[in-house]
RNA sequence: GCGCUCGUAGCUCAAUUGGAUAGAGCAACGGACUUCGGAUCCGUAGGUUGUAGGUUCGACUCCUGUCGAGCGCGCCA
């Protein structure tokens, strides 16, 4: 819709313009400010100016009418042009909204480490990286899911040991002493009973068995990490594993060399990465020969270039922040452009129940697992509350919250207008087909924001994907359902003069919140 | 100390990315049930956008200072 009218006054004014929405849909369906830039280059007034380029659209087709105020030029669409999109909507409503965005990206989310179960400071990159998938794949974007597996490394170790430590506690009863910091937490426990079972009592008898417990635990964690994500409707198209990676570290490695942007100094070798902007430079390669956690990063990063995708996102937790300029700094040493990846951080989430804080660390067994607030407030809510805010800003809510069966729980407040469409429907005894070829005409004023509102979908999603901003679709399914219960209440359908074109009215807003809540991973319910 | 992120109604958050009178929900108070579901709706109240400057037709948005919060500052991963 949007692109229709920007092309239509483009026809027009035959120069580049800002399209905006007005603050009040009285003013009209879209504003431009255009007058105001060029009041300095014509030397009129905006006011002026204004009036002048509304007498262009005289003829217009899509418009119905084109005013200035104050400047602003206002459009306000016709009614031909808003029922044929509302009719191709309700027609086909698997296509309502799609693109024909033509570019690949790969996103990179989650990647947890494979050491225990996620905890709910997972779930907001998780939910955000999912959605934006979703989205984005709807869009026409060929969107790639991949969750890089940190299966190398001393972490690994730690997780046998933890199991071989938990077992011989816990299984043998032997007395044991636990260091700092290793993995504790009762998912251990459960880990050595359940290797007690598989591989028998005496893996827990030598310590030789370390390693073996330590592969074994990192299958049954990327398990119990896959089982988590599918708990919210998340599955990922690829997993790569870090530890397969470093076979091809000596291919990276001579590529990096041949930036002239490494050096060695005291046995290591180091990247300059502070020539693009890093706080100091980096050791990739220890004085003992080993590569450092970096390295596997660089490669990871060799390897996702050379699947050439346009473009490549990354879903960090926001503590991981200090890493961005090394990883981008690497990747222009290795030959690629940097920019063509973006690292999206998502911030920390406080949980609070009863006003008591939790905190989130995983290492003490005191975290809070997401499977348990899946269990407790359901996927639906759980995902739709982490959309509601901007990933950047810190997020603090208390679990209580979203077990309210009310319009304090905004999803169940969408959830209500949707079922009552369908509601209305079934008292009317009439279907999608019987209405569809109703002309949406001589409607009321709150008719027609409605069905405008509805319409904007598309754009919604546009704007939400590309400035990877998703608590627009949440805004807007909220505002939509809200106009939806407002118009319910003032305006009765069944049985009434303008009952058929309310009822494709009522469609049109079923398609948008139906879609709209899919793209999010929720699934609209028809009945409460 | 340095760096990143953030600061908006009592609380949790929005604000078309520099545009028109800064908006929702919760909490508070007052209204609407001969009803297509009142799980809803309407109204009232609540703001010097942390603070001081600057940039311009125009600033919550950009720049500088300052105060406050969180995170980061291994050759851990």
């Amino acid at each position: 819709m949007k692109k229709r009218v920007i092309q239509a006054i483009k026809d027009e004014l035959q120069r580049e313009f800002i399209l905006e929405k007005p603050k009040d849909l009285s003013f009209g369906h879209y504003a431009t400010p255009i007058a105001f830039s060029l009041a300095k280059e014509l030397k009129k007034s905006p006011m002026v100016i204004a009036e002048e380029l509304c007498k262009k659209f005289e003829n217009s087709v899509i418009f119905k009418e084109v005013t200035s105020v104050k400047g602003y030029i206002n459009f306000r669409l016709s009614e031909e042009f808003l029922n044929e999109y509302a009719t191709f909507a309700i027609m086909n409503e698997k296509d309502f909204a799609k693109s024909n965005k033509n570019e690949s990206i790969l996103l990179e989310y989650v990647s947890a480490n494979p050491t225990g179960p996620l905890h709910i400071g997972h779930a907001r990159g998780a939910v955000l990286g999912d959605s934006l998938v979703r989205i984005g794949n709807h869009l026409g974007y060929k969107v790639v899911s991949e969750y890089y597996v940190n299966d190398a490394g001393s972490q690994m170790e730690m997780l046998g040991l933890s199991i071989y430590l938990a077992g011989r506690e816990n299984v043998l009863h032997v007395d044991v002493e636990w260091p700092e910091e290793f993995y504790r937490g009762e998912y251990i426990v459960d880990l050595a009973h359940e290797a007690k079972d598989e591989l028998g009592l005496a893996i827990f008898e030598d310590e030789k068995n370390i390693e073996k417990l330590s592969f074994w635990g990192k299958d049954k964690m990327i398990e119990l990490i896959k089982s988590n994500l599918s708990a919210v409707g998340i599955e990922f198209e690829q997993f790569v594993s870090e530890k397969s990676l470093y076979n091809k570290w000596d291919d990276s490695f001579d590529k990096l060399q041949k930036s002239n942007k490494t050096y060695k100094e005291a046995g290591k070798t180091w990247i300059r990465s502070t020539d693009l902007g890093d706080e100091k430079d980096r050791v990739v390669i220890r004085d003992d020969g080993r590569p450092t956690y970096l390295a596997g990063d660089i490669i990871y990063h060799d390897n996702k270039y050379q699947r050439e995708y346009d473009h490549y996102i990354n879903i960090w937790g926001a503590d991981h922040h200090g890493y961005i300029s090394r990883v981008k700094a690497a990747i222009n040493f290795l030959g690629y452009d940097e920019k063509k990846l973006e690292v999206i951080l998502a911030q920390m989430v406080s949980l609070l129940k009863a006003g008591e804080p939790y905190k989130m660390s995983k290492r003490a067994g005191n975290f809070i697992l997401m499977s348990d607030v899946v269990k407790d407030v359901g996927s639906d809510a759980l995902r739709f509350v982490f959309l509601s805010k901007k990933s950047d800003t810190h997020l603090e809510f208390d679990v209580d919250m979203f077990k309210q069966e009310d319009s304090s729980n905004p999803i169940f407040y969408i959830n209500y207008a949707h079922a009552r469409i369908n509601q209305v429907f079934n008292k009317s005894g009439k279907t999608v087909e019987d209405i569809k070829d109703v002309k949406l005409e001589d409607l009321n004023d709150d008719a027609a924001n409605l069905l405008y509102s509805a319409l904007l979908l598309p754009e919604v999603l546009e704007d939400a994907f590309e400035s990877r901003q998703l608590q627009k679709v949440t805004e807007y399914l909220k505002s939509l359902s809200a106009s939806l219960h407002k118009f319910y209440n003032e305006n009765r359908v069944v049985g009434e003069v303008n009952e058929e074109k309310y009822l494709k009215l009522f469609a049109m807003v079923g398609v948008s919140i139906r879609l709209g809540l899919h793209l999010i991973g929720i699934k609209a319910k028809d009945k409460m």
